[in-house]
DNA sequence: CTGTGATGTATTTTT
DNA sequence: TACATCACAG
């Protein structure tokens, strides 16, 4: 038997066996033990650990899980992601919807390629935010269900036809290109199970139990998945919280957790309200926060923690003297308490705000890692040499044929391109096939002389490589030919500034690559890549300040918390705060935010900052005015005046400028200009703030 | 028709 | 800042 220290409520969660439940499971109230737990204690009265599912959202999480699962009770128990879960079943079973079985994975930015050049084809012209509105209807709809014709009878006012068109091309060109998005993946999934009974059938008998994480956060597509594969049995538990549901602009309906107990009837409802993580001050000012939204089950979280501090609340003048103040006030910690690097965290709303941070650290010596942000296989470099595989596995996919065959540059611009696209369409022959054809039986497409002979080259190296493939040589191997053969770096090196860090990531990938052994499927490396974000990858584990999005925080926890940035227009977002539910939304992130703080949680902002390369004038978030005065402490900037960067310029030193004569410098500090000084002049008596880098002052 | 360089413009969150 | 689009030269 577990033995573990655990409360009557997790007890009862944990001890239950049959039938539906649902984990009402607040912020830090031991939802990942009770989750492992209760696994581990469905493998200890005999369900055999092969017969257990568990689903996250995240990779991540998936992964957390099993370790301590395997920790837990030495079994391995399959937890996987939604959507890699889904590309697992269609693998093996795709085929009944006469789909192939070796489909490749198009990820946001494959996708959004694709339907621009699908909106061109039908002759639209591409405003600006077109083809992201286009790209999201579709996404939506594939979340909610909706096939192309479903979607024109719920669409069919004029302005819509454009949706409906855009919406067919698309999935006409994925199945040409034998391609699925990430969406595909779950709504064929459930079309599978609905159009193939016996097919759901070999899955619903593999696991008679699954229990679901963050159920708070599935869309309707999941929803379906989740209520198909447990139908028979009715073995499913679902852990969530709705003030953690963050993810509405995905398709998540938090309506799915609220309506479990229609959804599933018989369910056993279990709420976890005691909080083991967060100091009292830190927790009730999260819960009044988050009493704000109107939409939501109430619940109350408690914690015996004691206390604690205050939650404190800083302004800066700008945005480096806001970063200044997080690291003077990391550093304090570090002396002050016992506390280290890894037990820190900057969360901010945008990724976009990291690279102040970034630089500031990188300059302290201050060891850091951005958790998510541009994923590494998202680089472009990383893009290219897979796009290389990518066709070797598949032949029809045109996508990837385009990346591949310009890196070099091989003389293929926009418009021989279109008239290989529309040849291979109107032959109905995936793209490798023709070009081989071009260059010999068939000349269909007419090519210049530098075209054929790239063309040659490039068909004879995926021609070697598809032999690799087959004659089973390691993926590492495959790899380093495909970059040899292409003469890649070649092309890297024509951009000798980015060379070495190209070279270097694309080094790394090698090292991923030989990491997945001699008999690994070069479709299966080919997936995880796909469906892996940066966010998942478990850093060397040096101690490191970890910067991430509030979205990547959810499920974490840290001891020291700081979340910069509180202003309006950036948190709560320009694009979220107008609309009611949005708002709501946003403020459940700040909730989610607040309560991954265990002890001391610092919410920080600037009233200057430099917003798309223009400055602007900020005023605090309205979440930070929510917060009630018992619970927080306004932390006054003069009494934490830090010092700017002075590169040999102090506070007290004499100076001299070409203008003003000799001063003595008053204050030293930074702006979005850089280090700034007030100097007091002894010639007229008057002080000025000078920007450093203007006012050229010498020492005198 | 391609490739390059410049100019302008749009930036939420992620599997 | 980064990316896409555009204009122009080869």
């Amino acid at each position: 038997m577990i033995q573990l220290a655990l409360n009557d409520a997790q007890l009862e969660a944990v001890h239950h066996i049959e039938g539906p439940m649902l984990v009402l499971a607040g912020a830090g109230s031991g939802k990942t033990r009770i989750v492992t737990a209760r696994i581990a204690h469905l493998i200890d009265i005999g369900v055999p650990s092969s017969e257990i599912l568990a689903l996250t959202f995240t990779n991540k999480a998936a992964e957390e899980m099993k370790h301590r699962i395997k920790k837990l009770c030495d079994q391995s128990v399959l937890a996987s992601t939604f959507h890699s879960l889904c590309a697992r079943i269609l693998r093996e079973s795709i085929g009944a919807l006469e789909y192939r079985t070796d489909f490749t994975i198009y990820d946001e930015k494959d996708s959004e390629h694709l339907l621009k050049s699908c909106l061109e084809m039908l002759g639209h012209k591409l405003e600006k935010g077109l083809v992201r509105s286009i790209r999201s209807a579709i996404s939506q709809a594939k979340n909610d269900l909706l096939t192309p014709s479903d979607y024109a009878q719920v669409f069919n006012a004029p302005q819509d036809k454009i949706l409906v068109e855009a919406y067919i091309a698309y999935q006409q060109k994925l199945k040409e290109y034998n391609a699925l998005d990430f969406d595909d993946l779950l709504f064929l999934t459930v079309q599978l199970f609905q159009k193939h009974p016996q097919v759901l059938e070999i899955y619903q008998k593999r696991w008679s139990f699954v229990l679901i994480d963050e159920y708070q956060d599935t869309n309707a597509a999941q929803y379906t998945i989740t209520k198909l594969l447990t139908e028979t049995h009715n073995n499913v538990c679902v852990v969530g919280d709705p003030d953690q549901s963050i993810y509405s602009w995905r398709g998540a309906n938090i309506n799915n957790i609220l309506n479990f107990e229609t959804d599933f009837p018989g369910a056993k409802i279990i709420k976890l309200e005691q909080n083991y993580r967060s100091t009292s001050n830190i927790l009730n000012a999260a819960n009044t926060l988050i009493q704000n939204n109107s939409q939501r089950y109430d619940k109350k979280l408690w914690s015996a923690l004691g206390e604690g501090e205050k939650v404190k609340i800083y302004f800066a003048g700008s945005d480096r003297e806001e970063a200044q103040f997080v690291l003077e006030t990391i550093n304090e910690h570090l002396m002050r308490s016992n506390l280290t690097l890894n037990d820190t965290v900057i969360f901010y709303r945008t990724n976009a705000q990291s690279r102040v941070y970034e630089d500031l650290l990188l300059k302290n010596d201050v060891p850091y890692v951005i958790i998510g942000g541009v994923s590494f296989y998202q680089r472009r470099e990383i893009k290219d040499v897979l796009a290389i595989l990518r066709l070797v596995v598949s032949s029809s996919d045109f996508l990837s044929f385009v990346r591949a065959i310009n890196t070099p540059k091989r003389g293929f611009g926009p418009t021989s391109l279109a008239k290989l696209q529309e040849a291979a369409e109107i032959q109905q022959k995936p793209i490798l096939m023709l070009c081989e054809e071009l260059l010999s039986t068939n000349p269909s497409v007419k090519l210049s002389k530098r075209q054929k002979e790239g063309l040659y080259e490039f068909l004879r190296a995926i021609e070697t490589l598809r032999e690799m493939v087959k004659g089973g040589s390691p993926l590492d191997d495959i790899l380093i030919e495909a970059i040899e053969r292409t003469r890649y770096l070649e092309y890297l090196r024509e951009d000798p500034d980015t060379y070495d860090d190209r070279k270097e990531n694309i080094d790394e990938l090698i090292a991923k690559a030989s990491e997945w052994g001699d008999d690994a499927r070069i479709q299966d490396f080919l997936e995880e890549l796909s469906l892996k974000s940066s966010a998942d990858d478990v850093s060397a584990m040096q101690q490191s300040v970890k910067l991430m999005t509030l979205h990547n925080g959810k499920g974490l926890e840290f001891d020291l918390t700081f979340m910069v940035g509180m202003e309006e227009e950036l948190f709560p977002h320009v694009n979220s705060k107008d609309s009611f539910e949005g708002l709501e939304e946003e403020r459940r992130l700040c909730y989610v935010g607040m309560t991954r703080a265990r002890k001391y949680l610092y919410m920080t902002g600037s009233t200057y900052r430099m917003l798309w390369g223009t400055p602007k004038i900020m005023s605090p978030s309205r979440f930070i005015g929510e917060l009630p005065g018992t619970y927080v402490t306004y932390l006054n900037r003069e009494t934490s005046q830090i010092e700017a960067d002075t590169e040999g310029f102090y506070v007290g030193m004499t100076v001299t400028h070409k203008n003003f004569g000799t001063g003595v410098i008053r204050k030293a500090y930074s702006t979005s200009m850089g280090p700034t000084y007030d100097v007091f002049f002894h010639d007229d008596n008057t002080t000025r703030s000078l920007v450093a880098k203007y006012a050229k002052l010498t020492p005198a």
